[in-house]
DNA sequence: GCAAAAGTGTTACGCATACACCCATGA
DNA sequence: TCATGGGTGTATGCGTAACACTTTTGC
């Protein structure tokens, strides 16, 4: 590489996060009111990047702004960088995907945008850029679930049965055979069972789990760990 | 996002490639003489990004200066920006993993660097940023192997069936059931087999065999293309 | 004829699939 | 008692895994 940085090896960077949230039976993503101009109502949280801050730190501060809260689970998704933007100018974009628990969001004061969370199925029309980049996110994040059970990060400490199921129904667009789902789950030994019951959803109640944090980070990576047995080559179906 | 762009918020951009190429039996990565000072002897090849080029043709540019090819499959792969590195400058590096067919060098002098190829498994020593790099490509470079039929543009446009396996045992560092891994292959109908037969490592000769480059194309993203049942969950092994 | 690699077929087991009924509760 | 959602067991079939011998050729 070259010795000196002259500023046309400079390019002006930005990050944006698509940040996952589940409530209410729905997952959601996190969008910001736009009241620019050629605005389409609606954007993706972003910033330009400081020279003197990384990508992870940019992104997690988006977060703080618009959700308050100090830290996600968080992975980089890919740069879209188009040299003929509507704006004469070329930004790098970079791309993260955050998973949050919208349970801890209660009581959190701390946000200075004003934001909303549409259902993944349901989001308004934005600028085409970002409705394909919130496409590629939607894969990732299904690589990503089928490797690894990432998707415990949108639910909160305790949880049902029914809500796990959902929330991987939401984030693939299917539907799952809800006793072989859980026998799956519960073959992990993952899900430590409580004796407390939610009747949020039902009269019967569903009972709460809670996920062993100890086995979760120990198995994280494990090829035993992986979704993909539910999601299998035999059915036809895709990720994209 | 703030409509200036002051200098504050552009970012020192570069791009490593990961070139691999399969020759003689062994998965191979290109490697760029380093002559600078605190030098390891070898380098990743990589340049600054121009803020008037994109990171796909910074990274193509690259691959011409040393390999003399003008185009390879590409893949992006992440950045990697520390802040803290031994310069005080901080750049934003980021990888893209290359896939090109070695054979397809011969008769090009269009090369203006000094460069090696090492098999994966006998990398040299090199700066120990640029190694956690190429570790990483190659999880990637596993994980779209298993998810899409890639290999093959490691190969030449002709070949025969113990190359095709050995590639993968390379990348993916373990021993494959040559029967069940061939009659996979085979079932696919991607695979269309020539008359002759290549005789450079055996006496026997083995049949050469050419890629359905239409099938390939149509079926490239089809989910029963993953090698995934190859290397089933049911067997412990792993990606990482 | 022998060495060295290529090529091929069958069996067994495990896992994903498909499927239907009872349970618990509040109203 | 009834309506609603929660929870559970089993049989089947497919695909991966495991396994060994014959073929071809050059020397």
């Amino acid at each position: 590489m070259k010795q000196r940085d002259p500023d046309e090896f400079r390019v002006l960077t930005a990050i944006d996060i698509v940040v996952f949230g589940f409530e209410q039976n729905d997952v959601k993503v996190l969008l910001v009111g736009d009241d620019s101009m050629e605005s389409y109502g609606w954007k993706l949280p972003g910033s330009y990047v400081q020279a003197s801050e990384t990508l992870a730190a940019t992104a997690v501060d988006i977060l703080a702004k618009t959700t308050g809260l100090k830290q996600a689970y968080m992975e980089f998704v890919m740069p879209f960088d188009r040299l003929s933007s509507c704006s004469a100018q070329r930004v790098l974009r970079i791309c993260y995907l955050l998973l949050i628990n919208m349970k801890g969001l209660n009581g959190i004061s701390d946000i200075r945008q004003r934001v909303e969370w549409f259902p993944i199925d349901q989001m308004p029309v934005i600028q085409p850029d970002e409705q394909e980049i919130i496409q590629k996110t939607i894969v990732q994040l299904r690589l990503s679930a089928i490797r690894q059970p990432i998707m415990f990060e949108l639910l909160d400490e305790r949880f049902t049965l029914p809500e796990l199921v959902s929330v991987y129904e939401n984030v693939f667009g299917r539907k799952f055979d809800v006793r072989n789902f859980v026998r799956k789950f519960l073959s992990t030994s993952l899900l430590i069972k409580q004796n407390e019951k939610s009747k949020e959803t039902s009269r019967k109640g569903a009972y709460y789990y809670k996920l062993d944090h100890e086995l979760y980070s120990l198995l994280f990576d494990d090829p035993h760990m992986s979704v993909a047995n539910m999601i299998s080559t035999r059915h036809k179906w895709s990720l994209f």
